[in-house]
DNA sequence: TGCTAGATGATACACAGTCTCAGGTGGATC
DNA sequence: GATCCACCTGAGACTGTGTATCATCTAGCA
């Protein structure tokens, strides 16, 4: 859960155009607790009777991550999922049941890649760490319900 | 580079039966020094003049995955890339040029990720961290030079 | 208010990956 | 070596995701 006027002025910021689709895609946006896809916010969209076009999801999503008001994560299985988030560095603990996200910042990581990079000869450039599991809620929760 | 037959008997010993497109499919993929794509090697088995469906390489390049002789990563850009490894548990530095990759061993990672659990409250599961970059040789290579 | 660059929706397209199904074949058994 | 059948195959349809194009629309500046 976002706040959707953030989102919007980080595309206002930009020198991206406040336009109503953008502003619609922010607010569900802001509205999700954990990771979505381009097809779910589209289909949210139309549940609400919001009329936005799949090309301008996927532009708004675009911006969206150019000026890093959310990130593009690979989900198990192929395909791509969707965070909003702080606009620094950092990783994604993923629910594997709700799909409930919560960020972890880079530290010890950096030092981590940092020693792979020495000890490999690569320059590093660039690195992606995402765990998947189950959050406290679903770890309460019985087997299957969701 | 890994040895064809290594792959065969992998897919042997869980009990997949030893096909000719099964054999084709670990010989290319033996041959191949860094990370591929199921579509290329499609293509390569059709360069060759081997005709191997779409399908059956998809199908083997997945068998070959359950029996950890190859790992399936997530390349920047979205799609998927795979590569022949160990059968333990590790992670992958890939050349962002030539697409070369040496694999790393997970000591510190997993120690990392424990404490990650521990602070999210999350049980981990599962997690991938995929690094890119240059390997030595294209870091001494002239820049575009491929 | 008018203008224009940038944004839009519709649509076609590309591509990766999955599914189905009729026919083929590896390998166990005799 | 012959037989048999479960498993494997290729072909091709299908699905889903993402991109490209283009005529039309509109936000926001002068």
């Amino acid at each position: 859960m976002t706040d959707p006027l953030a989102l919007v002025n980080a595309l206002d910021d930009a020198g991206y155009r406040l336009t109503a689709p953008r502003r619609s895609v922010a607010e569900i946006v802001a509205g999700r607790a954990g990771h979505f896809t381009a097809a779910e916010i589209a289909a949210e969209a139309r549940a609400r009777g919001i009329h936005v076009g799949r090309a301008t999801v996927f532009r708004t999503l675009d911006a969206l991550e150019r000026v890093e008001a959310v990130e593009r994560i690979d989900i198990p299985g192929g395909g791509h999922a969707y965070v909003a988030c702080e606009p620094a560095h950092h990783h994604h603990v993923v629910c594997s049941r709700c799909g409930r996200s919560v960020e972890v910042e880079d530290g010890r990581l950096a030092a981590l890649v940092r020693s792979i990079g020495r000890r490999t000869g690569y320059r590093i450039d660039e690195h992606r760490l995402e765990l998947y599991g189950l959050c406290t809620a679903c770890q309460a929760a019985p087997e299957g319900s969701r």
